[in-house]
DNA sequence: ACCCCTCGAGTTCT
DNA sequence: CTCGAGGGGT
């Protein structure tokens, strides 16, 4: 085919495409078959994988589930996808199963795993509804993921339709990586066409699946093991071995070394030898209790389940010269100590920086500079320093910790029972202050569109802006300058200018974290914004928390989540009349909205205490409840209790609350306020 | 005086 | 991702 032939190819398929997603997505009355749909779709990856050259961004076939300001749509997962424990050795993987058998209450009984393994690469979930793709969203932090949709459509390994029988609606995981072969063929045809060339075969797999055109993911080898299930509408299997049985039926890839195991550590050992000679990178083997109700009885704590472990290979580790180590500046004026490293491949990656943390554990690793140290990436990306390399030459000194900023020259004091040193400089240091403005345009703050971390610096140290609020009162005056500055043009200096406009409405809770307020995050600017509701009121009341005793500060300690370091933390800031000014100087150049209404009821955020015997409702029941009116269930009464729900023959418990002053109620009462939640 | 959990902060590289 | 610290509960 020619390339003028293939270009009109790929027009005519990119919108007959385009038009069948949106019948099928959008209107939910598609035209053609599934099975016309998928040979349409193979017919454009195979002329697109022939022409790259030609995909373009332009294209209505590469769109789906591209978000409308660029970037990718964000996903919540309907069950959130959770990461594991891992396990190092044989007596890792022995307690693993002791907790196990503890928590079911099992003596002898032998425990049945299935092994799979853990392959290095991006973690998916894919949705089919009656059989067919619908959606497919990376891992993102567990909670929330991108829509990467169209891309995965071009994965040979993904079934558009499920084969046989399945549930309505379903959801299942699995794992994109690229072949170790696939990876050097890719990088060779890369380094020809004097493209960039991938690290490793990770990010090769992460740079491809994550392309905003789906024609230029079709173009990559992108691999793909189902291995895991979300939510489905219907039962499915009995255990995951059958899980798996199934997967395969439906038409998916499972790791064919996945198998019902009887020796984890033989297993290990077994995969271990073989790990060099497979097609593909695995960092260790995961382990799953095959028995899914057992694994529902198990259930989870914090963000990985009781019943499966990884047991990772021991840490890719290299060695290396600590050539110095220098002192990072944090927002809140931390001193980190960071190593310069002569440059060393640690498992695919060129590494030159590691953290030491702080000055404890330099001293505990007696870690000095000169010396030749272990680098290891473990299961995680970040590398660490294990230590000096013993029988090696060592370095001079002990490192001996700097007693003032390097930036500012202020006193650096470590606060009793606390491990880091801080700057003392405050607003002085104008390294802190600039950290603060980073954090201030950062992603879950400001968030303003060409004002990165880079430009952040360069304005801050050529003095454009000294703070905050200068980025609304000033940046929008120096268009001109901004546009001749270099890597800057004309349409960018008016892009950014826009983008700073379109930012002076801004959410309250949104606000508050921007300002970098020690102790203050994403969360716990979120209750403050929903405890004082408008930014007008929450500025009085700060400022009158300035007193210790004063009313207001009470009111600050009671919110649930806000003790009295956070209190204290607030107050300072506001007690100094710098930092007040700043706040009042940005407030006054922005319109800051009321933070929403309280989402759902009056219970949203409260804590309850059950007491007595409940004669209408079981104590799950009540539970559940009250945690879909989005109140969190305890068992003691403290003075943070909301609201204790008295059932017949209460005890201490009611005596307490009344004690405590804390609003009480009947069972009848209580069903009456959360009615709207029951049954759940 | 503990334990468990969540949140915050800092960090690496592509 | 990991550590440390705060918060809330027992």
């Amino acid at each position: 085919m020619s390339e003028v032939k293939a270009r009109t190819e790929l027009l005519r398929l990119g919108m007959e495409l385009a038009r069948h997603d949106r019948l099928y997505h959008a209107e939910d009355a598609p035209e053609i078959t599934d099975a016309a749909y998928d040979a349409l779709r193979r017919r454009y990856n195979d002329v697109a994988a022939a022409f790259p050259g030609l995909v373009g961004a332009d294209d209505p076939a590469a769109k789906v589930g591209a978000a409308p300001g660029g970037g990718f749509a964000k996903i919540r997962h309907g069950v959130p996808m959770l990461s594991l424990d891992n396990a190092f050795g044989p007596e890792d993987f022995t307690e693993f199963c002791a907790r196990i058998r503890r928590f079911l209450g099992l003596d002898e009984a032998a425990l049945g795993f299935v092994a799979e393994p853990k392959i290095d690469g991006l973690s998916i979930s894919l949705t089919y509804e009656h059989g067919r793709f619908v959606q497919g969203a990376t891992r993102g932090d567990g909670t929330e993921g991108e829509d990467v949709t169209a891309n995965l459509r071009t994965l040979k390994d993904l079934p558009l339709r499920l084969k046989g029988e399945a549930p309505a609606r379903i959801e299942i995981r699995g794992e994109v990586f690229m072949t170790k072969a696939d990876f050097l063929a890719m990088n060779a045809a890369q380094e020809s066409a004097g493209e960039k060339m991938f690290a490793n075969p990770r990010n090769a797999a992460a740079g491809g699946l994550r392309q905003l055109d789906a024609r230029i993911t079709a173009t990559r080898p992108l691999s793909l093991f189902a291995y895991a299930m979300g939510e489905a509408s219907g039962p499915v299997a009995e255990t995951h071995w059958e899980y798996l049985e199934r997967l395969r039926a439906w038409g998916f890839t499972v790791n064919p070394l996945s198998r019902r195991i009887a020796d984890a550590a033989a297993f290990q050992a077994e995969v271990g030898a073989a790990r060099a000679g497979l097609a593909y990178d695995i960092d260790g083997v995961v382990y799953k209790l095959d028995d899914l109700a057992l694994q529902r009885r198990l259930g989870f704590v914090g963000r990985a389940p009781r019943w499966a472990i990884a047991w990772k290979f021991p840490a890719e580790q290299a060695t290396t010269v600590l050539e110095g180590i220098d002192i990072q500046l944090g927002r809140t004026g931390a001193l980190t100590p960071v190593a310069r490293l002569v440059p060393v491949n640690v498992g695919g990656v060129l590494v030159r920086n590691a953290t030491l943390h702080n000055a404890d554990e330099i001293a505990r690793k007696d870690i000095r500079i000169g010396d030749t140290v272990i680098i290891q990436r473990a299961g995680d990306v970040i590398p660490q320093v294990v230590g000096p390399v013993e029988g090696a030459p060592r370095g001079a000194a002990a490192y001996v910790f700097p007693a003032v900023c390097p930036a500012c020259g202020s006193a650096a004091v470590r606060a009793p029972g606390e491990v880091v040193m801080r700057c003392t400089g405050g607003l002085a240091c104008p390294a802190q202050v600039e950290e603060r403005l980073i954090h201030f345009v950062s992603r879950g703050a400001f968030d303003i569109e060409g004002l990165g971390e880079k430009t952040i610096r360069e304005f801050h140290e050529e003095g454009l802006i000294g703070g905050p609020a200068d980025i609304f009162s000033r940046l929008p005056l120096l268009e001109a300058e901004i546009a001749v500055r270099e890597g800057w043009g004309a349409l960018s200096a008016r892009n950014l200018v826009a983008a700073i406009a379109q930012r002076r409405g801004i959410g309250l809770a949104r606000f508050i974290f921007a300002l970098g307020i020690r102790r203050i995050g994403e969360a716990n600017a979120k209750l403050l914004a929903r405890h004082y509701g408008s930014y007008a009121n929450w500025r009085a009341q700060m400022a009158a928390a300035v007193v210790i005793g004063s009313e207001a500060r009470s009111d600050l300690g009671s919110i649930l989540g806000i003790g009295p370091a956070i209190a204290e933390e607030l107050a300072e800031f506001f007690a100094e009349p710098r930092n007040v000014a700043a706040l009042d100087a940005l407030a006054a150049e922005l319109t800051i909205a009321d933070a929403e209404a309280r989402g759902g009821g009056e219970l949203t955020g409260k804590s309850v205490v059950f007491t007595g015997t409940l004669e209408t409702l079981t104590r799950p029941e009540a539970k559940a409840m009250a945690e879909k009116m989005g109140a969190r269930v305890t068992d003691s009464v403290s003075k943070k209790t909301d609201l204790v729900v008295v059932g017949a023959d209460a005890g201490s418990k009611a005596r307490k609350a009344v004690e405590l002053g804390v609003r009480v109620l009947s069972e009848a009462e209580w069903r009456a306020l959360a009615g709207g939640g029951g049954g759940g």
